[in-house]
DNA sequence: GATCGGATTTAGAGCCGTCTAACCCTAAAC
DNA sequence: GTTTAGGGTTAGACGGCTCTAAATCCGATC
């Protein structure tokens, strides 16, 4: 079996390894479950002795099939979970990410085909991340680029907010940035800070490049006359 | 902060202390949550410290009211819980233990409260068992008796039903033992052996001592002409 | 009131996940 | 190609929870 602990290491690791092709380092890790570098070398070693990571001393870490295998389905009862959160408890998508990230370690598979159920099979969460299916086959990667990359005039619509923060996603959604919402790009400041204006409001919000950067929104349809 | 394990033995004392006014010996914990003795009486030196317990070496512990308001806040999470899975998402009541049990730890005020108020506010869960109020004062204890304390003629309403393994729950609801029907009791044997006809079928059901004992009753209004 | 058996506690150990301190490797800079 | 800064690993320790083996206590019996 795994432990919770160990659960927490192979979904960083994932969720690492969604931002770059590189083997993910010892630091980056221990930055992402706030641990020191020393802890993390010691779970990787057993994690690669149990088959989880493909460990090259000194070069970081990526994740087996089976290491990816346990992300998957950790990731899918988090995100399964907020989603129920949101829609029956009447959680704020802002307020659900801590209660999942206690209890997806701690729920059964028939828990989790359950909730699934209730929702009707959804294939995203409330900050519109795909949730893994039941086969545990990895979700292909949303096409959405970062608002960053857009620029002053281009009208584009908010698939996924990626931040994890209560307080800076509240503030998204009492400034109209959601997944579904149209924001056309008023201008990306050269530090870039993006200024946009909500299809939802009526009043413009700028959002520092750190905060920018979590927000991923695709080109409506191309086909325009 | 408490551990889960602390938790547990928290509540494990305080429902071997429903059964009995004496102290809690070390060999009924050790029993209860299948671990050794010594492990036991380790775990409450530590529980002890921390003033959850009052201990008498080799003479047992009862909880003090701190431990007895942890004991029942996990009880209250627990039972909760299970009314929830029955009520939203369709679990049987024989199924909702084993999940319950390993959630209870690990859910917030907030999420206790939303359960609550989603189940407005219930007072009982699926088996009967009163569920501690969120001012976490002792409930009251349920006036039911066993039905093994009847005798033949006696007609009862079952209150609770306290077992905890699905089996025996499945049998007894197939059988038409639950919580608000009518037994009629047909024989008490010497061995203690109970055999009634439930309102709700019309089929006889036969209990051993053993199962006997988890099912309370209540005589219905004495007032009968 | 002494003895004996069963339960409890003490002693010592192990695994897990974590830490700090010290050492060592890698890769970038010169 | 050396050097060096910074990150990674090794070493050693600790607290939490568990175990087995050994010592000790309680209380029932005689």
């Amino acid at each position: 079996m795994l432990s919770d602990v160990m659960e927490d290491y192979l979904k960083a690791i994932y969720q690492l390894q969604q931002s770059t092709d590189d083997r993910i380092k010892t630091s980056a890790i221990a930055d992402e479950l706030d641990v020191t570098s020393p802890t993390v070398t010691s779970m990787l070693e057993k994690l690669e002795d149990r088959g989880f990571v493909d460990r090259k001393k000194y070069r970081g870490v990526t994740l087996t099939d089976e290491g990816e295998t346990v992300a998957l389905e950790v990731i899918r009862h988090h995100r399964l979970l907020e989603s129920y959160l949101t829609e029956h408890l009447d959680y704020d998508w802002s307020e659900v990410h801590e209660e999942a990230d206690r209890l997806e370690h701690h729920i059964s598979e028939d828990f989790e085909a359950r909730v699934a159920a209730a929702l009707g099979e959804p294939e995203v969460d409330p900050h519109g991340s795909p949730i893994p299916g039941a086969d545990l086959e990895p979700p292909q990667r949303p096409d959405g680029k970062s608002v960053t990359e857009f620029d002053e005039g281009d009208v584009v619509v908010v698939e996924e907010v990626a931040d994890r923060d209560p307080e800076i996603l509240s503030y998204l959604a009492e400034h109209g940035v959601e997944p579904g919402v149209e924001l056309e790009i008023l201008e990306v400041a050269p530090f870039g800070m993006v200024t946009a204006r909500s299809s939802g409001r009526d009043a413009e919000v700028s959002l520092p490049e750190s905060v920018a950067h979590h927000v991923r929104v695709a080109q409506p349809a191309e086909i325009e006359s």
